[in-house]
RNA sequence: GGUGCCAUACCCAAGUGGUAAGGGAAAGGUCUGCAAAACCUUGAUUCAUCGGUUCGAAUCCGAUUGGCACCUCCA
């Protein structure tokens, strides 16, 4: 089964080859640890989930590897930003790593809380200081680097296509100089960058660790360079990120990893699209941060979202707001409605055997390795769902082979239990109801209806007679 | 200044040259004393505008208008 990927480095649709048929080397950029993630920051890694699902779905084996930056990321391009830990840590005075860890925790709960499946490997930049230093070794031998200031730098001189991945035109980069970011007068060509500091702006430096060229710390885009080649290879099959990873940080990146192996690193860059708000770009500064648990606290489940995301395809930007995340939860809740009521039925897995089923199987795979359309592939859920052509097995047995791209966790949805409702002045007012409705006295049958739609239970008639139904 | 993206019904959103998916909301109906639930029905002769290519264009080309993102911590 063929997949077609948008490969950012052709800029064009690739039909999906992996380097070892046996197993496919997926890197995604983790998570920088200094803050709880936002909802913009997670849809990145639920289309991650996605591809990596799929490529599941299509019978890979997937190696994934993900790191998690717990040191030197800068808030400044120019390297000499401040370390968002080592701020984090001033403001509420704990040290780096207690940050780094709290915050390690808050994301893998969104993570496990969206249904996301666990990376095979899990890495910390803090735990491979070793691995960077080899790698930046081999690039000192190699002639890429020079020292200036006390810090290590990576010459993008001393190779030939610096910027391919961002198609990134040099001339004009060196003469639009930004006029509100202090220069590094350290740096050969202003696009250089740091792979090593020894000194850094930023004075109360609490992470350190020796190293050939002083006691410091590693610049930001190495160690993605140095974890990803060490866990899968010189070379390997996918990068993801947002694409704003594109234009510096997998730019760097590449310059590295290809100046060091003198090789092709990565055959397939897949970047995400970012999820706006109302004013634009979702940040953590402005406007309301928008966690999970922000989300959970309104009401919605950590699955309304993602079904949200899958509505939209990952490479499209896609608006963010309440009210398409509740229309979202209430086509999710229909989903799941009919899910239930299929078990309730008593629906079982069976092998597919219907052309009917068939064609609905090869639709959704078609569409699903069309550069992931899930909302095409969502529409395919909804036609099988309520195509009465089909029976009961095979909706049941469509919809759980689908989820196992979706990843909504359609098999562990529960039957819900009736609950008996054991309130006496319920069941008294109930009973009251009964015989003022046998009596024809709609009036007081209404009143108690609202009675009890204070007390939180909704009256149902049904064929076998007034029940009731407690309200959600 | 550079690099990309987008403009499709009330809203969200697919569509990758062959005659407009899906969801949500809404309206009408069946059922019901009422209500709830369920089910059925209805939805763009049209894809920002103007040209062009083509037997055929939402899809390709050009221009115009409007919007967005990245290049700055950010996924």
């Amino acid at each position: 089964m063929p997949l077609s990927l948008y490969n950012t480095m052709s800029r064009s649709l690739e039909r999906f080859q992996p380097i070892n048929d046996e197993e496919v080397g997926l890197y995604t950029c983790g998570p920088t640890v200094y803050n709880y993630a936002h909802i913009g920051n997670l849809r990145t890694f639920l289309f991650e989930d996605l591809l990596k699902r799929t490529l599941i779905h299509l019978g890979y084996k997937v190696k994934h590897v993900m790191n998690i930056t717990d040191v030197g990321h800068l808030t400044g391009d120019g390297d000499e930003g401040e370390d968002k830990l080592e701020k984090m840590a001033q403001k509420t005075k704990k040290t780096v790593w207690d940050i780094a860890d709290f915050y390690t925790n808050a994301f893998f709960s969104d993570y496990g809380q969206l249904g996301m499946l666990a990376p095979t490997i899990t890495c910390k930049a803090t735990d491979h200081i070793p691995q960077m230093i080899d790698l930046i070794l081999r690039l000192e031998k190699g002639g890429h680097t020079y020292v200036s200031g006390g810090n290590v730098y990576f010459s993008i001189d001393s190779i030939p296509d610096y910027g391919k991945l961002a198609r990134l035109d040099l001339e004009s980069l060196r003469t639009a100089v930004r006029d509100d970011v202090d220069q590094d007068s350290n740096k050969k060509n202003s696009k250089d960058f740091v792979l090593w500091f020894t000194k850094s702006k930023f004075g109360e430096q609490s992470m350190m660790w020796d190293s050939p060229w002083g006691r410091g710390f590693p610049g930001w885009h190495i160690e993605c360079s140095a974890m990803s080649m060490h866990y899968l290879g010189e070379q390997f099959d996918i990068h993801c990120g947002g694409i704003d990873a594109i234009p510096v940080h997998h730019t760097n990146e590449i310059a590295q990893s290809e100046a060091a192996t003198g090789k092709t690193w990565v055959n397939y860059w897949v970047h995400g699209e970012f999820l706006l708000d109302e004013t634009g770009k979702m940040s953590k500064s402005k406007g309301e941060f928008l966690t999970l648990e922000l989300l959970k606290k309104k009401g919605y489940d950590p699955m309304d979202y993602r079904y949200f995301c899958l509505g939209g395809h990952y490479r499209s930007q896609l608006k963010f707001s309440f009210d398409s995340l509740t229309t979202a939860k209430t086509a999710r809740k229909n989903v799941c409605d009919r899910i239930v009521a299929l078990k309730r039925e008593g629906a079982q897995v069976k092998a597919l055997e219907s052309e009917k089923a068939l064609s609905y199987q090869a639709a959704f795979d078609e569409h699903i390795q069309n550069d992931l359309n899930t909302p095409r592939a969502l529409a395919d859920l909804w036609g099988v769902l309520k195509d009465d052509g089909l029976s009961i097995d095979e909706k049941y047995s469509l919809a759980l082979l689908f989820d196992e791209v979706f990843g909504l966790g359609l098999a562990t949805l529960q039957v819900p239990v009736i609950e008996t409702i054991d309130d006496p002045t319920a069941l008294d007012l109930l009973k009251k109801r009964t015989e003022a409705k046998l009596a024809k006295d709609w009036a007081e049958a209404d009143s108690i209806r609202q009675q009890l739609d204070a007390l939180g239970y909704l009256v149902k008639d049904t064929a076998s007679g007034p029940s009731l139904e407690k309200k959600m």
